[in-house]
RNA sequence: GGAGAGAUGGCAGAGUGGUUGAAUGCGGCGGUCUUGAAAACCGUUGAAACCCGUAAGGGUUUCCGGGGGUUCGAAUCCCUCUCUCUCCGCCA
């Protein structure tokens, strides 16, 4: 969420950027000006009257002392009255204070000023493409072959669980592991520390990096606990410096988990979710970064040529893509895609999303780093990505690297799969 | 799951109704000393909101795990929730 503060006395700024995501904001900040004038006027007032009375009762405790019982009454009748009123204000504050909060929930994240206008998926701009050429070829998509080889056994899936939740078989499971061991390796080489974090998290964690309450039906929730099973290893990695205050010479803090993930995905239909395009649940490894604002956008791109470098050393057919306003998630300030192309399906896959929410989550999550020089505290930026996903990943190596003889293991990956042939 | 104990500032740890936002120690920061460092000594050191001020700064309020209550007054008393520890039970 915006900072109150900032969201007032950058109005025009506010407005004028939302429109990049669609979003009218106009209203709604108005609304919440008014509201905190409110709030302003309400709270110098309730601070004036428990002035009196701490004054008061403190002038109470003298007067106990000397055993002036008449003048303790008289004074205690009055702070009576007084105390109704303060009673009175608290409660008005707290509603307008929630208030408040409420409405600054609803407006989304600013937009960097670099993000393009547009309003969905086909408006994001292709920054670059590389690896091998992308021919679409009449190949057989992962769902044949995962069966053909006896590797992915979705039927299994939906006998013991329901759709979108494969099951991985022999060499299928122990190229998801291979996988999860490599990108790992590779986070740690790059200075990424790792965590094996919960896979449930409660509330208030959830609200930290913004699952809730825009995104709670992606969520499963174990309702007799009151806790949901992550979407992303971003939530429980991120929220570890909730309530935070950093040195400045802390920063940056660079996080990775693997972790299984798992969403709802309610409403997805048709050939998106076809195979492993789109499923319940799935392994990734994530990398999250807490930055220091100056140098947030910097680290953005080292983490994007960085994911860059895994698909590359795969050899697979991508692109980077830029998000649009209207692509733009709800939390983000600027998104950059890195999708892979699947010969076989003939369309991109995406397989990483990496973004900077500047202060949007830190302002929810508390967390704060100390000013060296002036000594005060300023909102971390946290950034995040897919490093990377495996569905769709597993998906575009079987499908690229098929031939008649079986599917062939990126050599990257061999001294971790221990077999170069699936066959 | 049952019984008991506890939760105080970055950390350790006092404080059980009346200038306690909180002793003391450690840590951090600044300084003196030193060629430099250490040691020693001196000073300083929580967060947020509001008011006054262009600012520097000054003032007020709230916060002692979360929420609620008693009281003129709560870190201190009561209720409730969460968490931690000890013992028992169960168990990978």
């Amino acid at each position: 969420m915006l900072q109150l503060k900032f969201l007032l006395e950058n109005k025009d700024i506010v407005v004028s950027r939302l429109k990049i995501k669609n979003f009218n904001a106009e209203n709604i900040i108005e609304e919440i000006e008014t509201l905190n004038n409110k709030r302003k006027k309400v709270q110098t007032e309730l601070n004036k009257l428990q002035e009196e009375t701490n004054k008061n009762a403190r002038l109470i405790g003298t007067l106990v002392k000397e055993n002036k019982t008449k003048e303790v009454e008289t004074l205690k009748l009055n702070l009576t009255n007084i105390k109704e009123k303060i009673q009175i204000l608290e409660k008005e504050l707290k509603n307008i204070e929630k208030d408040i909060n409420d409405k600054i929930l609803q407006i989304p994240n600013i937009p960097h000023l670099s993000v393009p206008a547009g309003k969905g998926s086909t408006d994001n701009i292709i920054i670059k493409t590389g690896g091998p050429e992308p021919k679409p070829n009449n190949l057989l998509p992962h769902w044949e072959l995962g069966k053909k080889y006896k590797i992915i056994d979705f039927e299994a899936g939906v006998k013991i669980t329901g759709g979108g939740f494969p099951v991985y078989v022999e060499k299928g499971a122990k190229l998801q592991r291979a996988l999860v061991s490599y990108f790992l390796d590779k986070a740690i080489e790059q200075g990424f520390k790792e965590y094996i974090p919960p896979y449930l998290v409660n509330e208030n964690t959830a609200f930290g990096t913004g699952q809730l309450p825009d995104k709670e039906g992606q969520m499963y929730k174990i309702e007799e606990d009151n806790l949901y099973l992550i979407p992303t290893a971003e939530v429980p990695l991120t929220n570890i410096y909730k309530n935070t205050i950093l040195n400045e010479d802390e920063l940056p803090i660079k996080l990775t988990a693997y972790t299984p993930c798992f969403r709802r995905e309610a409403g997805s239909y048709g050939q998106n979710v076809r195979g492993l395009n789109r499923i319940h649940q799935f392994d990734k490894v994530e990398i999250v970064v807490i930055e220091h604002p100056d140098r947030s956008y910097k680290q953005l791109e080292d983490m994007v040529s960085y994911v860059e470098s895994i698909v590359i050393s795969l050899n697979l057919p991508y692109r980077i893509v830029k998000l649009c306003g209207g692509d733009l998630s709800f939390t983000s300030a600027l998104t950059y895609d890195i999708e892979v192309f699947s010969m076989a399906q003939n369309q991109w896959l995406e397989v990483s999303s990496i973004s900077n929410f500047e202060t949007f989550q830190a302002n929810r999550m508390n967390l704060k780093y100390k000013d060296k020089k002036t000594g005060k505290n300023f909102l971390c930026h946290t950034l995040n990505g897919s490093a990377l996903a495996l569905p769709r990943i597993v998906a575009a190596i079987l499908e690229n690297n098929q031939f008649e003889g079986g599917i062939k293991i990126p050599e990257i990956l061999i001294p971790y799969t221990g077999f170069s042939i699936i066959d």
